[in-house]
DNA sequence: CGGACACTTCGGCGACGGCCGAACCGTGCC
DNA sequence: GGCACGGTTCGGCCGTCGCCGAAGTGTCCG
């Protein structure tokens, strides 16, 4: 490697930059919170991450011009959300990689309460997260629909068992259906990818599970008990 | 979302302090051209980001306590390499998240030699990529060792197929088997993983390639040809 | 032992970037 | 129309960080 770089390297550049969208405190806030998949306002994000609203208007601006964020205007209101899946599996991997000791921290009563509810089942961007996307990717892998141990797929049976169901997955477009998202309270993979976003709308759109409040945390509703444990025997105790 | 954050979320910290190592256009040139999976000295790294020593030395300093690099002291020379397969797995999953424009250059004839022979084959990390690592992959799947369609693994095929050349496979390691690694001039994934890194490990031993100059280009030889030809069907055009 | 060499530490410099408050703009609502 | 409100723009402040060169440490070699 002698050639010398009278030029700077435009990957590196790129790199470079990319990051640099994330390594401000107050920007990786935001994107962590919209982790949820939803999309929020300016305003509350100033708020969540702590600073004045002006300062919040400068960082949506770098991120949305980076292609992390999308946008949307609504009268006055500035709603951001993830630009698609990859920004969201971006976050996700650069989160899992960060220390453990960062993460918990269950603060006071209310705050435990709402972790503990997140604990056991969420959303995480557009799939099931938490003790529920694990027993959920636990029992796929028991009945023989996801291939774990030599990688991450759907077998034949997995694709069968969401025909079975009527849950449609879009097998072509860029997007690998069946993708592991690793945890950051368990620490163990999950369903992500096309199939668990399919799954995850599915089960919300019939009621197998519900949104708590207006976070991440879902809770598994009485038929969705049933209809989990019938399909996937998923025992009551891994839900509740 | 009411709470006011009065103490900052350490996620969003870590967040921020690991991106922030990549953050930077020299720490991310070397962060790039360790993926060749092999150790730099600070100096060999210093001419080619174009930074005094004294400036690369902090830089190694951070990426060392960031967990990023590993070191290694012998006499007066401190040679570093990524940490691991995750932190290459971070390098080039942020890379292929660039946009494609900031990519190819091809600056010299010189260059571009060593550019052709690099997107015909190369190792990225520990495994083989350019349109050699694509080509076996493509093997791969048409011959049914490998699960692309719905997912990324192994199949019981692919297994065997390790198996009867004996090529060792760490089976119950934290990595897993096979992942697909996009590669940012085919633009099309690649195998990585343990497996990936197994057969990229057994070509290079039984030389069905050799590595070229001292790059992260390989070359197939004669050999090998036939061997790849014969094991998997891939044509000579293919590796030329 | 002395000199070349690889690397590190330190001090100082300059640029960049995040932060705020104040002023401004447009929307929605009385 | 007038006011409240969400968001943005601007200017100024300050801390951080990358950079270098000079001086220092330890290693290898003649």
């Amino acid at each position: 490697m002698l050639e010398r770089m009278t030029t700077k390297d435009p990957r590196a550049a790129g790199l470079a930059r990319l990051a640099g969208l994330l390594a401000d405190e107050t920007r990786a806030a935001c994107l962590l919170a919209l982790l949820d998949g939803r999309a929020w306002t300016a305003g509350e994000l100033a708020r969540h991450a702590g600073v004045a609203p002006s300062t919040l208007s400068g960082h949506l601006g770098k991120l949305v011009a980076g292609g992390l964020l999308a946008e949307e205007r609504q009268g006055r209101h500035r709603y951001v959300r993830l630009a698609d899946a990859r920004a969201a599996q971006l976050v996700e991997e650069l989160t899992a990689r960060i220390a453990p000791e960062a993460h918990p921290r269950p603060r006071t009563l209310r705050q435990a309460g709402a972790d503990s509810a997140a604990a056991r089942g969420r959303t995480c961007y557009d799939h099931l997260a938490g003790r529920l996307g694990i027993a959920v990717t636990d029992a796929f892998t028991a009945r023989g629909l996801l291939l774990r141990d030599t990688g991450f797929a759907l077998t034949a049976a997995g694709l069968r068992w969401f025909d079975a169901l009527g849950i449609g997955l879009d097998r072509h477009g860029r997007r690998p259906l069946a993708r592991a998202c690793l945890d950051w309270t368990e620490r163990r993979p999950h369903l992500a990818g096309a199939a668990g976003a399919a799954l995850c709308r599915h089960a919300l759109d019939v009621r197998w599970c519900v949104r708590i409040g207006s976070g991440r945390a879902v809770r598994v509703t009485e038929e969705g008990g049933r209809a989990l444990s019938g399909l996937l025997g998923i025992g009551e105790s891994a839900l509740r």
